[in-house]
DNA sequence: GTGAAAAGTTAGACACGGCTAACAATCTAC
DNA sequence: GTAGATTGTTAGCCGTGTCTAACTTTTCAC
């Protein structure tokens, strides 16, 4: 696994680089894995904010998936302490899964105002800020602001 | 499923959004399904194009997995028809493997070019741009292309 | 208050993408 | 040409995310 001290003396320039390519899909694999997590916390966010609640029925109509998954993936959330939840009661982020919403939302909004600066149509904005908002570090958000703010 | 057209009067502008959400999140995961062929199609093309051949040994030190992982994804991208495999040989592209996996550089480099052109450090770039070369429509490929062209 | 509709849950299936352990084939250096 | 190193494969495990089918609970309208 680790570099041999005394050993490949040709090939150090390619195994470098295939190290750090190693490295950046293991990061994409690891922001992959948080992808349906971020989802599904930010739009029980948003829900809570715009109804009083969240109802499960809410979150699987908007995710486009069935009662089921809504339900496995809600009953992953609360073993991780994103949420708390009771059997047939709505749900309620966790003080921790309220700071992942709100870190979720902020990084949306840069994405979305960032497209919509570079004259994409909203729809599309919408759907590729969607896409986009769990891959992006926090340097590249950070230039997203800085240039919808001069724009 | 759909419309009912006489009824719901006061909830169609939520549903609409609903709806739209849905769809857009649908589009997200559909996109993710492909993520990983995509990466290992053109990962495939770089080790031809640089070394003559494609081995899963490479493949797994590239993308920083294990061989038997390799040896499944293998399995699934041949009964898709991407590559052709013969046992302890290396790989090939199929006709249609070489086109995904043209098109795939293709995308790759301009949100590569589009992130270093906004002043991106390279090794971050890189790294963003693998996480959201999928999920980039046309739209937003044509207008970061358009920006690298002007910059 | 009861009964039907809506919402929620549980069980069980499947595909994918990881992994480790164990084994088989190939390659290479002598 | 054989032995050891490298590479590749197979088997089997786990977690996630999706589904359908069947069941239970809650809600709501009357």
């Amino acid at each position: 696994m680790h570099d041999d001290p005394q050993q490949a003396p040709p090939a150090t320039h390619d195994d470098r680089a295939a190290d750090l390519r190693a490295e950046a899909f293991q990061g994409v694999r690891a922001a992959r894995r948080n992808e349906v997590t971020e989802d599904y916390v930010e739009l029980i966010a948003e829900l809570i904010h715009a109804q009083g609640e969240a109802r499960p029925v809410d979150i699987a109509t908007r995710m486009g998936v069935t009662a089921p998954t809504v339900a496995k993936t809600l009953d992953r959330l609360a073993r991780d302490g994103l949420i708390t939840r009771a059997k047939y009661r709505s749900i309620f982020l966790t003080e921790q899964g309220r700071a992942l919403a709100s870190e979720c939302r902020h990084r949306h909004e840069i994405v979305l105002q960032f497209l919509l600066c570079l004259g994409l149509d909203p729809e599309t904005a919408e759907h590729d800020a969607e896409g986009i908002e769990h891959h992006v570090s926090e340097r590249t958000l950070a230039l997203f602001a800085a240039f919808v703010a001069r724009h």
